[in-house]
DNA sequence: CACTAAATTGCAAATTTTTTGCAATTTGTA
DNA sequence: TACAAATTGCAAAAAATTTGCAATTTAGTG
């Protein structure tokens, strides 16, 4: 039996991304394609990364579009060591959680646990909210600064 | 037996906050003072609610103490909802994670669960990082938001 | 309590980041 | 292909953050 990851078939999510834009009465535009593009590629951007990244676009576009993949729950933000990032949400990437140093500020992806998800499940099932997705960031020393004293 | 949450004894965690600003080699200052006051006071801020809270200074004071905060361990950054806000860290507050509203931005403090903590500690063993501590945001729909559908 | 060195603050100004308005262009649909 | 609506790029404005430096405050010390 073959487990699809994400990033094996990448063509199925470019789809899953257009639809996303279609069903809320947006555009397939070029940018948004690229922009998407990019994430796939990348794990966690800064928005001055992807700026960086996109010298096809002015910088509008790329801050726009952003606004609109996060209202559509297309990508997050984390807070991540210094920086705020960007990240394809669960729907597009296989669902993780990371580390940050707080040294360095390197940041490693971390594949999801069976026990915490499944606790974290059954938190979500109350009356005060309704738990959709989640994230966890474990914080501490790599093992380069670690060493390093 | 009594069990002694946070913000019971306040005297005992601005002695803590002195030490570690002294420890490494800073002053104990009015406006750090009065900072951290503040943090104690309210659950997760943003940076601007910050400096409209603190009209006694200058606006680069504050943006200068957060992140000498940040560096020592005091303070935590969290992108929570829609925006990224200062907490106290797990230091002067306990522990706990966050539910935050998609749709109107809501933060919730949610108690922490032990069953979670147990397995990250065990996560946060291993060679390729230390870890130090963490922190978890359940994403979904409030109450009030869930009911409006 | 006064004195000194070093750290911190406040202010002005520079820089960077983000938002806004609008005309030109692109996209989806018939 | 043509039309209506959404999106883009550009210019400019607004907001957030950083920097340099003189004045003030702090932690010691006598």
């Amino acid at each position: 039996m073959q487990i699809i990851t994400a990033g094996r078939f990448r063509f199925m999510e470019i789809k899953r991304f257009k639809t996303l834009l279609k069903q809320n009465g947006h555009f397939v535009t070029k940018p948004r394609l690229r922009l998407f593009a990019i994430l796939q590629k990348r794990p966690a951007l800064t928005l001055q990364q992807l700026i960086k990244l996109s010298p096809q676009h002015d910088q509008v576009t790329v801050y726009r579009n952003i606004d609109l993949f996060e209202k559509l729950g297309i990508i997050n933000r984390l807070r991540l060591g210094w920086y705020t990032k960007i990240e394809l949400s669960d729907v597009f990437i296989h669902h993780h959680h990371h580390f940050s140093c707080l040294k360095c500020g390197r940041v490693i992806t971390l594949p999801e646990d069976p026990v915490i998800e499944q606790r974290i499940t059954r938190l979500g099932v109350n009356k005060h909210f309704k738990s959709m997705d989640h994230q966890l960031e474990i914080r501490g020393y790599c093992q380069i600064c670690s060493n390093r004293q």
